[in-house]
DNA sequence: TACGCCCGCGTAAACGTTTACCATGCTTGT
DNA sequence: ACAAGCATGGTAAACGTTTACGCGGGCGTA
């Protein structure tokens, strides 16, 4: 009963005789062994572990496609080592450096910076890159994202229809590709519809809700405050909310509201929120899918993913000026 | 320029001459050389990664906590690996298995199922564990979690003080320690104050939002159905005011409701909701703590630490009866 | 000048796997 | 009955670190 006999059994590399396979199982039970897989991963320069890179767990945006990773990397027998980078760069860095270390198989990653030198050096390592919802420039990885221009241009045209001529956006940090899409979009779209939008009606926010606090208070505290106001995501959406509850500013009577990503809570607020819900599942799966075929299949890269936001109209929007009877 | 030197330019456990030391990263730099920490997890018999074992990251509680522990960790030199058991105690199983061969130095588990066979594998293997909000049966390890029993029985007392004589709660599942203390503490408290508890107000969930859904679904069903309801999580609180609005009760009006579990979103509610908020920062922070302290210090088993949970009053408790005027 | 010490660096073993290569013994065909 | 072949399992090298040990040279002291 050599090492190599162990090893054969436990891995079915090679063919085991059934007996000699019993025993060995049979005292590995009784000795409590158990195959070192930190061994097995330097011999076999292979970690069955990937990474997730995130800005923040919190947002319900990355706790659900968080999970959706989690699930499909099992699935495909690979581990998940999760970083909260805090929408900070050095912190990504460093993960990034970490990780790489420790000889990860793949990465998915939401860039907290536009560039980050520390990526190309993970692509330079031959270490899988899937961009998840943002990218960095310079780094040919595949994106996993929800392409948002359909549903933000129909939120806006529906926000026209209904009469509105004073709409703000509480934008993301323009540094990131979904931030800059969905600011573009609707800017463009107003454009095109023949709204107005002066720049004190943007303003840029970073993704997190204290920034939509403060965004919606200055957007209140305007001499001629808007009609209608989308927060390009979730937190921010919160935070704006708040603001307005605090204000003690009606929605939907004085103020029409909607946000980019949906909440299971927009269903049951008073009144219930308009929002563009991403297929966060599909993100996650198709995330973790890219990366563990490269790794499986060794084909070359793969193909970016990107699926369809879509507008799901409630009640928080009505039309301008019209108070309660 | 030896192996040895070069080793131990990076660690730092030898000296090294200023001008080799800079030499070595000066190559290393050109080379693109990485140490790595397999082969040094290898040797030093330590991977610096913890294992972060939840039933649902996306439960609110869990994603904060797992954002808390996350900080800690990485502030200690740590990386998560995160498992996401979806309350499945097989899947569970597999992933202490998993974690196991990886090495992992630590582990924290909010367990799915009271008795865990494999946990105890783990503790005889010699890597600490942390218990996060529930524990199991036949492991001497240290819990992490919020003592909820003054906050509910605060809350019963304020229901009863409202004048409430028909309460139901949604209760966890009972093989959970933070289910049978919150159920407990509820019945016991009700019947402290002769309030009767009747086993069609007593249903089991299972804290997820179907099962408060579901749960809700029955109660409003009954033919005298309840005037308050006590959801024992988030998920299911989720669930069962979603149910409650389809159904078109009205809250606080014809039901008064109250949630174990803050959520950012009960203030924004209409009405917002009472709820009974954990200290969700300190617990993720304390679990990641105790464990690096047992890892670093080597000393005997730490502490539990029980942090106290504590009842945020809103509007969505009113006296039973009280139709709208 | 000579001796001993200490500092800095190299050599080599060890961590627990996997696997190419080899040895052994059995089966099979003639 | 004997040679050839095959199934099975053992031997040892390799993966990239860390670290005990040893060696050489520079320095201080007598």
């Amino acid at each position: 009963m050599s090492v190599a006999t162990v090893s054969r059994s436990f891995s079915g590399s090679q063919p085991v005789s059934a007996g000699v396979r019993e025993r060995v199982h049979e005292v590995s039970r009784r000795l409590g062994y158990r195959p070192n897989a930190v061994a097995r991963s330097l011999r076999m320069d292979a970690t069955k572990t990937l990474g997730l890179v995130i800005p923040n767990i919190t947002n319900p945006f990355f706790t659900e496609v968080a999970r959706a990773v989690e699930a499909a990397a099992w699935r495909d027998g690979y581990s998940l080592m999760l970083g909260n980078t805090d929408e900070d760069p050095k912190k990504e860095e460093r993960y990034l450096d970490v990780l790489l270390g420790k000889q990860i198989d793949g990465i998915i990653i939401s860039p907290a910076s536009a560039t980050s030198p520390h990526l190309a050096e993970v692509e330079a390592a031959g270490v899988p890159v899937v961009f998840l919802d943002r990218a960095a420039a310079g780094v040919d990885a595949p994106v996993v994202r929800a392409d948002g221009r359909l549903a933000v241009g129909a939120l806006v045209e529906y926000l026209a229809n209904l009469g509105h001529e004073r709409m703000a956006i509480i934008s993301g940090p323009p540094e990131t590709v979904s931030g800059r899409e969905r600011l573009g979009t609707f800017l463009e779209e107003a454009e095109r519809l023949g709204v107005e939008m002066p720049p004190e009606m943007v303003r840029a926010g970073d993704f997190r809700q204290k920034s939509g606090e403060r965004a919606m208070r200055e957007l209140l505290a305007l001499e001629r405050p808007p009609t209608a106001v989308f927060a390009a995501n979730n937190l921010m959406a919160l935070g704006a909310l708040t603001e307005a509850k605090k204000a003690g500013v009606a929605i939907p009577d004085d103020l029409s509201f909607a946000s980019f990503d949906d909440s299971r809570w927009f269903e049951l607020m008073t009144p219930s929120i308009s929002a563009i819900s991403q297929p966060l599942e599909e993100l996650g799966e198709a995330a973790a899918r890219l990366l563990t075929e490269s790794l499986e299949g060794g084909g070359g890269k793969p193909e970016s993913v990107i699926l369809d936001a879509e507008l799901v109209l409630r009640d928080s929007c009505v039309e301008p000026g019209k108070k309660p009877s």
